[in-house]
DNA sequence: CCGCGGCTCCCGTTCAATGGGAGCGCGATG
DNA sequence: CATCGCGCTCCCATTGAACGGGAGCCGCGG
Protein backbone atom coordinates (compact mmCIF):
# COMPACT_ATOMS: atom_id res chain seq x y z
CA UNK A 1 0.00 0.00 0.00
CA UNK A 2 0.51 3.36 0.07
CA UNK A 3 2.65 5.71 2.09
CA UNK A 4 0.24 6.54 4.78
CA UNK A 5 1.37 9.11 6.84
CA UNK A 6 -1.66 8.83 8.94
CA UNK A 7 -0.91 4.75 9.62
CA UNK A 8 -4.53 4.48 8.86
CA UNK A 9 -5.94 1.55 6.93
CA UNK A 10 -8.54 1.80 3.20
CA UNK A 11 -11.42 0.27 5.30
CA UNK A 12 -10.80 2.78 8.54
CA UNK A 13 -11.12 5.34 5.52
CA UNK A 14 -13.59 4.00 3.79
CA UNK A 15 -15.70 3.72 7.08
CA UNK A 16 -14.93 7.21 8.08
CA UNK A 17 -16.47 8.33 5.15
CA UNK A 18 -19.39 6.02 5.14
CA UNK A 19 -20.36 7.53 8.77
CA UNK A 20 -20.08 11.02 7.79
CA UNK A 21 -23.58 10.10 6.14
CA UNK A 22 -25.99 10.74 8.94
CA UNK A 23 -30.31 11.25 8.97
CA UNK A 24 -29.73 14.67 8.67
CA UNK A 25 -27.15 15.01 6.49
CA UNK A 26 -27.99 12.48 3.53
CA UNK A 27 -26.56 14.77 1.00
CA UNK A 28 -22.86 16.24 0.31
CA UNK A 29 -20.20 17.64 -1.31
CA UNK A 30 -17.04 15.52 -1.77
CA UNK A 31 -14.88 17.70 -0.03
CA UNK A 32 -17.49 17.96 2.75
CA UNK A 33 -17.45 14.25 2.82
CA UNK A 34 -13.32 14.64 3.24
CA UNK A 35 -13.02 17.03 6.00
CA UNK A 36 -15.90 14.98 8.12
CA UNK A 37 -13.90 12.28 7.17
CA UNK A 38 -10.71 14.07 8.25
CA UNK A 39 -8.86 13.54 4.57
CA UNK A 40 -6.97 15.15 2.51
CA UNK A 41 -9.09 16.57 -0.46
CA UNK A 42 -7.51 14.85 -2.93
CA UNK A 43 -7.56 11.68 -0.94
CA UNK A 44 -11.12 12.07 -0.33
CA UNK A 45 -11.56 12.48 -3.95
CA UNK A 46 -10.26 9.65 -5.02
CA UNK A 47 -12.13 7.41 -2.48
CA UNK A 48 -15.48 8.79 -2.68
CA UNK A 49 -14.68 8.21 -6.76
CA UNK A 50 -13.84 4.06 -5.89
CA UNK A 51 -16.89 3.90 -3.92
CA UNK A 52 -19.19 5.62 -6.41
CA UNK A 53 -18.07 3.19 -9.25
CA UNK A 54 -18.73 0.27 -6.31
CA UNK A 55 -22.08 1.43 -5.99
CA UNK A 56 -21.78 2.06 -2.18
CA UNK A 57 -22.21 5.59 -2.75
CA UNK A 58 -23.83 7.76 -5.51
CA UNK A 59 -23.27 10.66 -7.17
CA UNK A 60 -26.52 13.27 -8.44
CA UNK A 61 -26.46 15.41 -11.36
CA UNK A 62 -24.89 18.34 -9.30
CA UNK A 63 -21.88 16.19 -7.95
CA UNK A 64 -23.63 15.37 -4.59
CA UNK A 65 -22.81 12.17 -3.25
CA UNK A 66 -25.23 10.56 -1.34
CA UNK A 67 -25.12 6.68 0.34
CA UNK A 68 -26.00 4.37 -2.92
CA UNK A 69 -28.50 1.78 -3.46
CA UNK A 70 -26.12 -0.61 -3.67
CA UNK A 71 -25.09 -0.57 -0.51
CA UNK A 72 -28.54 -0.83 1.05
CA UNK A 73 -28.91 -3.43 -1.09
CA UNK A 74 -25.74 -5.37 0.07
CA UNK A 75 -26.46 -4.49 4.00
CA UNK A 76 -29.84 -5.66 3.41
CA UNK A 77 -30.43 -8.76 1.62
CA UNK A 78 -28.25 -11.27 3.63
CA UNK A 79 -29.20 -9.50 6.97
CA UNK A 80 -30.69 -10.62 10.09
CA UNK A 81 -32.41 -7.76 10.24
CA UNK A 82 -34.54 -8.70 7.67
CA UNK A 83 -35.41 -11.49 9.10
CA UNK A 84 -36.24 -10.34 12.41
CA UNK A 85 -37.83 -7.26 10.48
CA UNK A 86 -40.42 -9.47 8.14
CA UNK A 87 -40.86 -11.63 11.23
CA UNK A 88 -42.37 -8.65 13.67
CA UNK A 89 -43.85 -6.69 10.81
CA UNK A 90 -47.52 -8.31 10.72
CA UNK A 91 -47.86 -8.14 14.61
CA UNK A 92 -46.31 -4.49 14.88
CA UNK A 93 -49.13 -3.73 12.18
CA UNK A 94 -51.92 -5.14 14.28
CA UNK A 95 -50.58 -3.48 17.25
CA UNK A 96 -50.44 -0.04 15.76
CA UNK A 97 -53.90 -1.21 14.44
CA UNK A 98 -55.65 -1.43 17.85
CA UNK A 99 -52.95 0.77 19.76
CA UNK A 100 -52.97 3.69 17.60
CA UNK A 101 -49.57 5.27 18.26
CA UNK A 102 -46.05 4.80 16.88
CA UNK A 103 -45.22 0.90 17.05
CA UNK A 104 -41.54 0.03 17.36
CA UNK A 105 -38.48 -3.01 16.85
CA UNK A 106 -35.43 -2.41 18.50
CA UNK A 107 -32.23 -5.02 19.25
CA UNK A 108 -28.84 -4.66 21.11
CA UNK A 109 -26.18 -3.70 19.61
CA UNK A 110 -22.75 -2.24 20.80
CA UNK A 111 -24.46 -1.12 24.16
CA UNK A 112 -26.93 0.93 22.84
CA UNK A 113 -31.17 0.23 21.20
CA UNK A 114 -30.97 0.22 17.52
CA UNK A 115 -34.42 0.70 16.13
CA UNK A 116 -34.81 -2.08 13.12
CA UNK A 117 -38.55 -0.35 12.17
CA UNK A 118 -40.83 2.01 13.58
CA UNK A 119 -44.63 2.30 12.13
CA UNK A 120 -45.81 5.81 12.32
CA UNK A 121 -49.45 6.53 12.71
CA UNK A 122 -50.15 9.80 11.84
CA UNK A 123 -52.39 10.41 14.76
CA UNK A 124 -49.76 9.93 17.33
CA UNK A 125 -47.46 12.53 18.75
CA UNK A 126 -44.32 13.35 17.23
CA UNK A 127 -41.41 10.51 18.13
CA UNK A 128 -37.76 11.11 17.43
CA UNK A 129 -36.59 7.49 17.48
CA UNK A 130 -35.56 6.65 13.65
CA UNK A 131 -35.33 3.79 11.89
CA UNK A 132 -31.71 2.70 11.51
CA UNK A 133 -31.46 5.39 15.05
CA UNK A 134 -29.83 4.83 18.48
CA UNK A 135 -30.98 5.50 21.96
CA UNK A 136 -29.47 4.71 25.26
CA UNK A 137 -30.69 1.42 27.10
CA UNK A 138 -31.05 3.32 30.03
CA UNK A 139 -33.09 6.09 28.62
CA UNK A 140 -35.99 4.52 26.31
CA UNK A 141 -38.13 1.58 27.44
CA UNK A 142 -37.01 -0.62 24.26
CA UNK A 143 -33.15 -0.14 26.00
CA UNK A 144 -34.19 -0.81 29.65
CA UNK A 145 -35.95 -3.98 28.11
CA UNK A 146 -32.82 -5.05 26.06
CA UNK A 147 -30.97 -4.67 28.58
CA UNK A 148 -33.04 -5.96 32.03
CA UNK A 149 -32.96 -9.10 29.74
CA UNK A 150 -29.23 -9.21 28.22
CA UNK A 151 -26.57 -11.14 29.77
CA UNK A 152 -24.75 -9.61 33.03
CA UNK A 153 -21.97 -8.74 31.48
CA UNK A 154 -23.76 -6.43 29.18
CA UNK A 155 -25.49 -4.43 32.16
CA UNK A 156 -22.64 -4.28 33.95
CA UNK A 157 -20.90 -2.57 31.10
CA UNK A 158 -23.41 -0.17 30.43
CA UNK A 159 -24.09 0.67 33.90
CA UNK A 160 -20.27 1.31 34.94
CA UNK A 161 -20.94 3.60 31.93
CA UNK A 162 -21.96 7.44 31.69
CA UNK A 163 -25.64 7.48 32.20
CA UNK A 164 -26.49 10.50 29.72
CA UNK A 165 -29.98 12.35 30.31
CA UNK A 166 -31.85 12.66 27.48
CA UNK A 167 -34.93 14.50 29.48
CA UNK A 168 -35.38 15.83 32.56
CA UNK A 169 -37.18 12.83 33.32
CA UNK A 170 -34.32 10.26 31.99
CA UNK A 171 -32.81 8.15 35.52
CA UNK A 172 -28.75 8.72 35.44
CA UNK A 173 -28.02 7.25 39.02
CA UNK A 174 -26.61 3.27 38.39
CA UNK A 175 -28.37 2.52 41.72
CA UNK A 176 -32.35 3.78 40.40
CA UNK A 177 -31.18 2.25 37.13
CA UNK A 178 -30.52 -1.32 38.84
CA UNK A 179 -33.51 -0.86 40.85
CA UNK A 180 -35.63 -0.11 37.31
CA UNK A 181 -34.10 -3.29 35.68
CA UNK A 182 -35.01 -5.53 38.24
CA UNK A 183 -38.33 -4.29 38.55
CA UNK A 184 -38.58 -4.61 34.14
CA UNK A 185 -38.11 -8.07 35.06
CA UNK A 186 -40.26 -9.44 37.91
CA UNK A 187 -42.85 -7.25 35.55
CA UNK A 188 -41.82 -8.60 32.16
CA UNK A 189 -42.36 -5.24 30.51
CA UNK A 190 -41.12 -1.32 30.73
CA UNK A 191 -42.64 1.50 31.52
CA UNK A 192 -40.88 4.60 30.63
CA UNK A 193 -42.70 7.91 31.48
CA UNK A 194 -40.87 11.06 29.67
CA UNK A 195 -37.44 9.10 29.91
CA UNK A 196 -37.16 10.70 26.02
CA UNK A 197 -39.56 13.06 25.82
CA UNK A 198 -41.70 14.64 28.98
CA UNK A 199 -44.77 14.43 27.10
CA UNK A 200 -44.67 10.30 26.29
CA UNK A 201 -43.96 7.61 27.51
CA UNK A 202 -43.11 4.04 26.48
CA UNK A 203 -43.82 0.74 26.91
CA UNK A 204 -42.19 -1.93 26.16
CA UNK A 205 -41.60 -5.82 25.64
CA UNK A 206 -38.94 -8.54 24.94
CA UNK A 207 -39.45 -10.97 22.17
CA UNK A 208 -36.92 -13.29 24.10
CA UNK A 209 -34.76 -16.30 22.47
CA UNK A 210 -34.39 -19.57 23.13
CA UNK A 211 -32.30 -19.27 26.51
CA UNK A 212 -34.60 -16.27 27.39
CA UNK A 213 -32.26 -13.66 26.36
CA UNK A 214 -34.02 -10.41 24.90
CA UNK A 215 -33.51 -10.83 21.08
CA UNK A 216 -35.29 -7.84 20.68
CA UNK A 217 -37.87 -5.44 21.69
CA UNK A 218 -41.40 -4.37 21.06
CA UNK A 219 -42.60 -0.69 22.22
CA UNK A 220 -45.56 2.13 21.20
CA UNK A 221 -44.83 5.04 22.18
CA UNK A 222 -48.15 6.74 24.18
CA UNK A 223 -49.26 10.13 25.63
CA UNK A 224 -47.57 10.42 28.88
CA UNK A 225 -50.51 9.61 30.91
CA UNK A 226 -52.76 7.48 28.78
CA UNK A 227 -53.17 4.32 30.60
CA UNK A 228 -50.64 1.37 29.48
CA UNK A 229 -52.91 -1.61 29.88
CA UNK A 230 -54.14 -2.54 26.58
CA UNK A 231 -50.62 -1.60 24.77
CA UNK A 232 -49.43 -3.95 27.32
CA UNK A 233 -51.63 -6.34 26.24
CA UNK A 234 -51.34 -6.24 22.33
CA UNK A 235 -47.23 -6.03 22.78
CA UNK A 236 -47.45 -9.50 24.98
CA UNK A 237 -49.22 -11.21 22.21
CA UNK A 238 -47.28 -9.75 19.19
CA UNK A 239 -44.23 -10.65 21.35
CA UNK A 240 -44.91 -14.10 21.95
CA UNK A 241 -46.38 -13.95 17.75
CA UNK A 242 -42.81 -12.83 16.88
CA UNK A 243 -41.00 -15.31 19.05
CA UNK A 244 -43.21 -17.96 16.99
CA UNK A 245 -42.25 -16.58 13.37
CA UNK A 246 -38.16 -16.48 14.72
CA UNK A 247 -38.33 -19.90 15.52
CA UNK A 248 -40.00 -21.47 12.67
CA UNK A 249 -37.98 -22.39 9.24
CA UNK A 250 -37.32 -20.29 6.56
CA UNK B 1 0.14 0.15 -0.97
CA UNK B 2 1.00 -2.97 -1.62
CA UNK B 3 2.13 -5.31 -3.74
CA UNK B 4 -0.97 -6.54 -5.08
CA UNK B 5 -0.48 -8.81 -8.12
CA UNK B 6 -3.64 -9.42 -9.40
CA UNK B 7 -3.56 -5.64 -9.33
CA UNK B 8 -7.00 -5.03 -7.45
CA UNK B 9 -8.04 -2.41 -5.30
CA UNK B 10 -9.21 -2.61 -1.46
CA UNK B 11 -12.05 -0.95 -2.15
CA UNK B 12 -12.76 -3.73 -5.11
CA UNK B 13 -12.02 -6.70 -2.48
CA UNK B 14 -13.94 -4.86 0.16
CA UNK B 15 -17.27 -5.08 -2.64
CA UNK B 16 -16.32 -8.69 -3.76
CA UNK B 17 -16.21 -9.92 -0.25
CA UNK B 18 -19.63 -8.06 0.73
CA UNK B 19 -20.92 -9.56 -2.53
CA UNK B 20 -20.49 -13.10 -1.31
CA UNK B 21 -23.87 -12.87 0.82
CA UNK B 22 -27.02 -13.59 -0.13
CA UNK B 23 -30.47 -14.06 1.13
CA UNK B 24 -29.59 -17.94 0.43
CA UNK B 25 -26.14 -17.66 2.28
CA UNK B 26 -25.95 -14.93 5.29
CA UNK B 27 -23.60 -17.26 6.88
CA UNK B 28 -20.57 -18.38 5.76
CA UNK B 29 -16.53 -19.27 6.60
CA UNK B 30 -14.02 -16.65 6.16
CA UNK B 31 -12.61 -19.31 3.62
CA UNK B 32 -15.90 -19.60 2.16
CA UNK B 33 -16.14 -16.18 1.79
CA UNK B 34 -12.59 -15.54 0.38
CA UNK B 35 -12.74 -18.29 -2.04
CA UNK B 36 -16.24 -16.89 -3.65
CA UNK B 37 -14.35 -13.16 -3.65
CA UNK B 38 -11.20 -14.99 -5.21
CA UNK B 39 -9.14 -14.25 -2.73
CA UNK B 40 -5.94 -15.99 -1.31
CA UNK B 41 -6.95 -17.67 2.29
CA UNK B 42 -4.38 -15.10 4.10
CA UNK B 43 -5.58 -11.93 2.26
CA UNK B 44 -9.05 -13.60 3.01
CA UNK B 45 -8.71 -13.93 6.50
CA UNK B 46 -7.07 -10.57 6.99
CA UNK B 47 -9.86 -8.33 5.08
CA UNK B 48 -12.69 -10.43 6.71
CA UNK B 49 -11.11 -9.61 9.76
CA UNK B 50 -10.92 -5.87 9.55
CA UNK B 51 -14.38 -5.80 8.01
CA UNK B 52 -15.42 -7.75 11.22
CA UNK B 53 -13.01 -5.07 13.57
CA UNK B 54 -14.95 -2.54 11.10
CA UNK B 55 -18.42 -3.94 12.21
CA UNK B 56 -19.69 -4.16 8.72
CA UNK B 57 -19.30 -8.07 9.14
CA UNK B 58 -20.09 -10.07 12.09
CA UNK B 59 -18.11 -12.92 13.87
CA UNK B 60 -20.38 -14.91 15.60
CA UNK B 61 -18.97 -17.52 18.92
CA UNK B 62 -18.50 -20.19 16.48
CA UNK B 63 -16.82 -18.07 13.85
CA UNK B 64 -18.55 -17.74 11.23
CA UNK B 65 -19.13 -15.03 9.17
CA UNK B 66 -22.21 -12.52 8.75
CA UNK B 67 -23.23 -9.40 7.59
CA UNK B 68 -23.00 -7.01 10.46
CA UNK B 69 -25.77 -4.62 11.88
CA UNK B 70 -23.50 -1.75 11.53
CA UNK B 71 -23.09 -2.07 7.62
CA UNK B 72 -27.40 -2.27 7.42
CA UNK B 73 -27.09 0.96 9.96
CA UNK B 74 -24.92 2.84 7.59
CA UNK B 75 -26.62 1.91 4.76
CA UNK B 76 -30.25 2.60 5.73
CA UNK B 77 -29.80 5.51 7.99
CA UNK B 78 -29.42 7.97 5.29
CA UNK B 79 -30.32 6.43 2.34
CA UNK B 80 -32.85 7.77 0.01
CA UNK B 81 -34.63 4.04 0.68
CA UNK B 82 -35.91 4.75 4.56
CA UNK B 83 -37.54 7.94 3.16
CA UNK B 84 -39.59 6.34 0.07
CA UNK B 85 -40.21 3.03 2.54
CA UNK B 86 -41.63 5.57 5.09
CA UNK B 87 -43.60 7.70 3.02
CA UNK B 88 -45.21 4.42 1.13
CA UNK B 89 -45.66 2.14 4.23
CA UNK B 90 -49.18 3.51 5.42
CA UNK B 91 -50.61 3.54 1.91
CA UNK B 92 -49.32 -0.20 1.62
CA UNK B 93 -51.02 -1.39 4.57
CA UNK B 94 -54.19 0.21 3.31
CA UNK B 95 -53.93 -1.90 -0.08
CA UNK B 96 -53.04 -4.79 1.74
CA UNK B 97 -55.73 -4.68 4.26
CA UNK B 98 -58.43 -4.48 1.64
CA UNK B 99 -57.10 -6.41 -1.05
CA UNK B 100 -55.43 -8.74 1.20
CA UNK B 101 -52.38 -10.53 -1.04
CA UNK B 102 -48.93 -9.29 -0.92
CA UNK B 103 -47.90 -5.78 -1.47
CA UNK B 104 -44.48 -4.57 -2.78
CA UNK B 105 -42.59 -1.22 -3.35
CA UNK B 106 -40.57 -1.20 -5.87
CA UNK B 107 -37.75 1.36 -7.88
CA UNK B 108 -35.33 1.61 -10.54
CA UNK B 109 -31.75 0.61 -9.85
CA UNK B 110 -29.40 -0.30 -12.67
CA UNK B 111 -31.33 -1.07 -15.35
CA UNK B 112 -33.00 -3.78 -12.69
CA UNK B 113 -36.36 -3.26 -10.58
CA UNK B 114 -35.00 -3.72 -7.01
CA UNK B 115 -37.69 -4.10 -4.00
CA UNK B 116 -38.03 -1.78 -1.06
CA UNK B 117 -40.64 -3.55 0.79
CA UNK B 118 -43.15 -6.18 0.63
CA UNK B 119 -45.93 -6.74 3.06
CA UNK B 120 -47.00 -10.52 3.35
CA UNK B 121 -49.96 -11.37 3.70
CA UNK B 122 -50.60 -15.35 5.14
CA UNK B 123 -53.46 -16.17 3.35
CA UNK B 124 -52.02 -15.10 0.11
CA UNK B 125 -50.14 -17.57 -1.97
CA UNK B 126 -46.32 -17.69 -1.88
CA UNK B 127 -44.13 -15.14 -3.52
CA UNK B 128 -40.80 -15.13 -4.71
CA UNK B 129 -40.01 -11.11 -4.32
CA UNK B 130 -37.74 -10.34 -1.97
CA UNK B 131 -36.66 -7.27 -0.05
CA UNK B 132 -33.20 -5.75 -1.63
CA UNK B 133 -33.80 -8.74 -4.11
CA UNK B 134 -34.06 -7.72 -7.83
CA UNK B 135 -36.21 -8.88 -10.82
CA UNK B 136 -35.91 -8.19 -14.84
CA UNK B 137 -37.82 -4.89 -15.71
CA UNK B 138 -39.88 -6.76 -18.59
CA UNK B 139 -40.48 -9.69 -16.33
CA UNK B 140 -42.64 -8.12 -13.58
CA UNK B 141 -45.73 -5.68 -13.34
CA UNK B 142 -43.20 -3.48 -11.37
CA UNK B 143 -40.72 -3.69 -13.58
CA UNK B 144 -42.90 -3.05 -16.64
CA UNK B 145 -44.01 0.09 -14.73
CA UNK B 146 -40.51 1.51 -13.82
CA UNK B 147 -39.24 1.26 -17.91
CA UNK B 148 -42.37 2.51 -19.15
CA UNK B 149 -41.87 6.08 -17.09
CA UNK B 150 -38.31 5.88 -17.35
CA UNK B 151 -36.39 7.72 -19.64
CA UNK B 152 -36.40 6.68 -23.12
CA UNK B 153 -32.54 6.17 -22.96
CA UNK B 154 -33.02 3.70 -20.09
CA UNK B 155 -36.13 1.68 -22.61
CA UNK B 156 -33.75 1.69 -25.26
CA UNK B 157 -30.54 0.08 -23.73
CA UNK B 158 -33.08 -3.05 -21.35
CA UNK B 159 -34.85 -3.58 -24.84
CA UNK B 160 -31.65 -3.41 -26.71
CA UNK B 161 -30.34 -6.19 -24.02
CA UNK B 162 -31.33 -10.24 -23.50
CA UNK B 163 -34.57 -10.47 -21.76
CA UNK B 164 -34.52 -13.06 -19.81
CA UNK B 165 -37.39 -15.84 -19.51
CA UNK B 166 -38.11 -16.12 -15.58
CA UNK B 167 -41.58 -18.28 -16.52
CA UNK B 168 -43.33 -19.37 -19.39
CA UNK B 169 -45.77 -16.22 -19.84
CA UNK B 170 -41.92 -14.15 -19.38
CA UNK B 171 -42.45 -11.67 -22.59
CA UNK B 172 -38.56 -11.90 -24.39
CA UNK B 173 -39.02 -10.94 -28.21
CA UNK B 174 -38.24 -7.17 -27.57
CA UNK B 175 -41.31 -5.68 -30.14
CA UNK B 176 -43.77 -7.47 -28.00
CA UNK B 177 -42.23 -5.92 -25.14
CA UNK B 178 -41.93 -2.62 -27.03
CA UNK B 179 -45.81 -3.23 -27.21
CA UNK B 180 -46.60 -3.73 -23.70
CA UNK B 181 -44.44 -0.69 -22.13
CA UNK B 182 -46.67 1.54 -24.87
CA UNK B 183 -49.86 0.03 -23.49
CA UNK B 184 -48.87 0.43 -19.84
CA UNK B 185 -48.38 4.12 -20.35
CA UNK B 186 -51.61 4.31 -21.93
CA UNK B 187 -53.61 2.41 -19.02
CA UNK B 188 -50.88 3.98 -16.35
CA UNK B 189 -51.04 0.34 -15.14
CA UNK B 190 -48.92 -2.95 -16.19
CA UNK B 191 -51.16 -6.41 -15.76
CA UNK B 192 -48.22 -9.45 -16.08
CA UNK B 193 -50.29 -12.61 -15.57
CA UNK B 194 -47.82 -15.21 -15.06
CA UNK B 195 -44.78 -13.38 -15.84
CA UNK B 196 -42.75 -14.55 -12.87
CA UNK B 197 -44.89 -17.29 -11.81
CA UNK B 198 -47.72 -18.93 -13.29
CA UNK B 199 -50.25 -19.22 -11.05
CA UNK B 200 -49.71 -15.01 -9.97
CA UNK B 201 -50.97 -12.15 -11.84
CA UNK B 202 -48.89 -8.71 -11.02
CA UNK B 203 -50.98 -5.56 -11.03
CA UNK B 204 -48.51 -2.12 -10.59
CA UNK B 205 -49.23 1.37 -10.85
CA UNK B 206 -46.05 4.14 -10.83
CA UNK B 207 -45.67 6.67 -8.17
CA UNK B 208 -44.54 9.81 -10.29
CA UNK B 209 -42.23 12.42 -9.76
CA UNK B 210 -41.90 15.55 -10.76
CA UNK B 211 -41.33 15.28 -14.01
CA UNK B 212 -43.79 12.17 -14.38
CA UNK B 213 -41.21 9.40 -14.17
CA UNK B 214 -42.13 6.45 -12.47
CA UNK B 215 -40.07 7.30 -8.87
CA UNK B 216 -41.27 4.03 -7.69
CA UNK B 217 -43.32 1.31 -8.72
CA UNK B 218 -46.28 0.14 -6.01
CA UNK B 219 -47.80 -3.53 -6.99
CA UNK B 220 -50.21 -6.36 -5.84
CA UNK B 221 -49.30 -10.16 -6.74
CA UNK B 222 -52.72 -11.73 -7.14
CA UNK B 223 -54.14 -15.03 -8.65
CA UNK B 224 -53.94 -15.72 -11.82
CA UNK B 225 -57.19 -14.72 -13.06
CA UNK B 226 -58.27 -12.46 -10.32
CA UNK B 227 -60.50 -9.27 -11.49
CA UNK B 228 -57.73 -6.60 -10.95
CA UNK B 229 -59.84 -3.69 -10.71
CA UNK B 230 -60.03 -3.41 -6.53
CA UNK B 231 -56.77 -3.78 -6.45
CA UNK B 232 -56.14 -1.16 -9.35
CA UNK B 233 -58.36 1.63 -7.56
CA UNK B 234 -56.22 0.82 -4.24
CA UNK B 235 -52.92 1.10 -6.13
CA UNK B 236 -54.01 4.29 -7.80
CA UNK B 237 -55.04 5.83 -4.30
CA UNK B 238 -52.23 4.66 -2.84
CA UNK B 239 -49.56 6.16 -5.14
CA UNK B 240 -51.32 9.60 -5.34
CA UNK B 241 -50.67 9.68 -1.30
CA UNK B 242 -46.93 8.66 -1.70
CA UNK B 243 -46.60 10.72 -4.57
CA UNK B 244 -48.24 13.89 -2.18
CA UNK B 245 -45.86 12.37 1.29
CA UNK B 246 -42.68 12.22 -0.83
CA UNK B 247 -43.56 15.80 -1.88
CA UNK B 248 -43.99 17.23 1.74
CA UNK B 249 -40.83 18.35 3.40
CA UNK B 250 -39.42 16.54 6.12
C1' DC C 1 -12.60 41.56 -11.57
C1' DC C 2 -11.32 38.94 -7.67
C1' DG C 3 -11.48 35.55 -4.15
C1' DC C 4 -13.01 31.26 -2.76
C1' DG C 5 -14.22 26.58 -2.89
C1' DG C 6 -14.99 22.32 -5.41
C1' DC C 7 -12.99 19.36 -8.43
C1' DT C 8 -9.68 16.87 -11.64
C1' DC C 9 -5.32 15.37 -12.61
C1' DC C 10 -0.40 14.48 -12.02
C1' DC C 11 3.31 12.13 -9.97
C1' DG C 12 7.19 11.29 -6.59
C1' DT C 13 7.07 8.77 -2.49
C1' DT C 14 6.34 4.91 0.66
C1' DC C 15 4.33 1.73 3.91
C1' DA C 16 -0.25 -0.79 4.12
C1' DA C 17 -1.36 -4.56 1.97
C1' DT C 18 -0.06 -8.70 -0.16
C1' DG C 19 0.01 -13.71 0.00
C1' DG C 20 3.01 -17.89 0.48
C1' DG C 21 4.02 -20.80 3.90
C1' DA C 22 4.58 -22.71 8.64
C1' DG C 23 2.08 -24.43 12.22
C1' DC C 24 -1.98 -25.56 15.19
C1' DG C 25 -6.51 -27.50 16.19
C1' DC C 26 -10.36 -30.15 15.06
C1' DG C 27 -13.32 -33.42 12.92
C1' DA C 28 -13.79 -37.22 9.79
C1' DT C 29 -12.16 -41.46 7.98
C1' DG C 30 -9.87 -45.85 7.44
C1' DC D 1 -4.88 -44.73 16.64
C1' DA D 2 -2.96 -42.57 12.68
C1' DT D 3 -3.74 -39.87 8.84
C1' DC D 4 -5.88 -36.43 6.10
C1' DG D 5 -8.29 -32.28 4.94
C1' DC D 6 -9.81 -27.95 6.16
C1' DG D 7 -10.18 -23.65 8.75
C1' DC D 8 -7.60 -20.47 10.98
C1' DT D 9 -3.66 -17.62 12.97
C1' DC D 10 0.59 -15.67 12.45
C1' DC D 11 4.92 -14.29 10.29
C1' DC D 12 7.46 -11.56 7.16
C1' DA D 13 9.91 -10.30 2.73
C1' DT D 14 8.19 -7.89 -0.96
C1' DT D 15 6.07 -4.16 -3.60
C1' DG D 16 2.78 -1.32 -6.07
C1' DA D 17 -1.81 0.69 -4.69
C1' DA D 18 -2.57 4.39 -2.21
C1' DC D 19 -1.08 8.62 -0.52
C1' DG D 20 -1.57 13.61 -0.67
C1' DG D 21 0.66 18.11 -2.08
C1' DG D 22 0.21 21.04 -5.61
C1' DA D 23 -1.03 22.90 -10.25
C1' DG D 24 -4.72 24.24 -12.78
C1' DC D 25 -9.61 24.75 -14.26
C1' DC D 26 -14.33 26.16 -13.47
C1' DG D 27 -18.30 28.26 -11.42
C1' DC D 28 -20.26 31.32 -8.23
C1' DG D 29 -20.87 35.26 -5.33
C1' DG D 30 -19.49 39.80 -3.89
Amino acid sequence: MANSPSGDSVTDRIVRVLETFTPSRSVQTAAEVGRRAGLPASTAHRIVGDLVEAGLLDRDGEGRISVGLRLWELATRSSHVLRVRQAALPAMERVQARVREHTQLAILEQDEALFLERLSDPRAGANITRIAGRLPLHASSSGLVLLAFAEPAVQERVLGGPLRRVSASTPTDPAAVRRKLAEVRRLGHAIAPGYIEEVSTGVAVPVRDDAGRAAAALSVVLPRDAVPALALEELHRAALEVERALRSPL
